[in-house]
DNA sequence: CTGCGACTTGAAGCGCGGTTCAAGTCAAGG
DNA sequence: CCTTGACTTGAACCGCGCTTCAAGTCGCAG
């Protein structure tokens, strides 16, 4: 039933010194102690998935912390909320961009690679 | 016709200690100096976007290094940048995902915000 | 010619997200 | 009972991408 912190090190793929670091920095936390051990319950797994998500999204770990904490009644993090995702719209615009030249790039002959003028056209993009 | 490094960093947006390290990492050089001065070409600017637009991108420095002097000739490079090429496909579809469930978690009621099912909907899809 | 201020250098420092280390504790198995 | 080895702690260290600092050098306006 109850995990020790190897085991969601394991499960999780997060290294036990990570655990700890994300304890002291109040995204998780044990729900209790085998002697001096920690014991997880297995929610903590979908938490820290939801953190691994979150992290990929561009959060900081203390964002992350106010979101897990969050109650509907904040507004101010709603408005967060809302501001990030339109960041994440520009963001995967640029990562598309990014990505299509890139694929061309690994496969044009401009001499050097950064001379490709397909391969420019993503910069202009970004201004 | 020449700039001079506070002409450059104010026109790039980065600062000149920025663009000093930068030149120690390899990534762009002085063409000149006056006296003791850098002074800078000024498709400096366009090679600087380019810059910029990799490491949003996700790309280190240290990779804009090796993809700034590549030659076509370099099938490891391009072999690496196809590759990347793929992890920004798994990168935009997540991002995707994140904005997804963050426009709804702005709006919604479930306290706290964490618990809401299609927030963590987001999770599944990363798994 | 003199002074100001923008430049130069190398070295140290910072914030983030952890890892590594040394020294110690303890639960379980033989 | 004793060993083993996974855990505990706090503190120091790491790589990245810079910034800041101290001390010094110059170009240019007045």
């Amino acid at each position: 039933m109850l995990l020790d912190i190897g085991e969601v090190a394991q499960r999780s793929g997060l290294a036990a010194s990570a655990l700890r670091f994300y304890e002291r920095k109040g995204l998780i936390s044990a729900t209790g102690r085998n002697g001096i051990r920690r014991t997880y319950e297995p929610e903590t797994l979908s938490r820290l998935a939801l953190i691994a998500c979150a992290r990929s999204a561009g959060f900081t770990l203390t964002e992350i912390g106010r979101l897990l904490h969050a109650k509907p009644s904040d507004d101010a993090l709603r408005e967060r909320m809302a501001e990030k995702a339109g960041e994440l719209d520009d963001r995967i615009a640029q990562l598309t961009r990014m990505r299509d030249s890139l694929r061309h790039a690994a496969s044009c002959t401009h001499d050097p690679l950064i001379a490709c003028p397909e391969f420019k056209q993503v910069v202009q993009g970004a201004e």
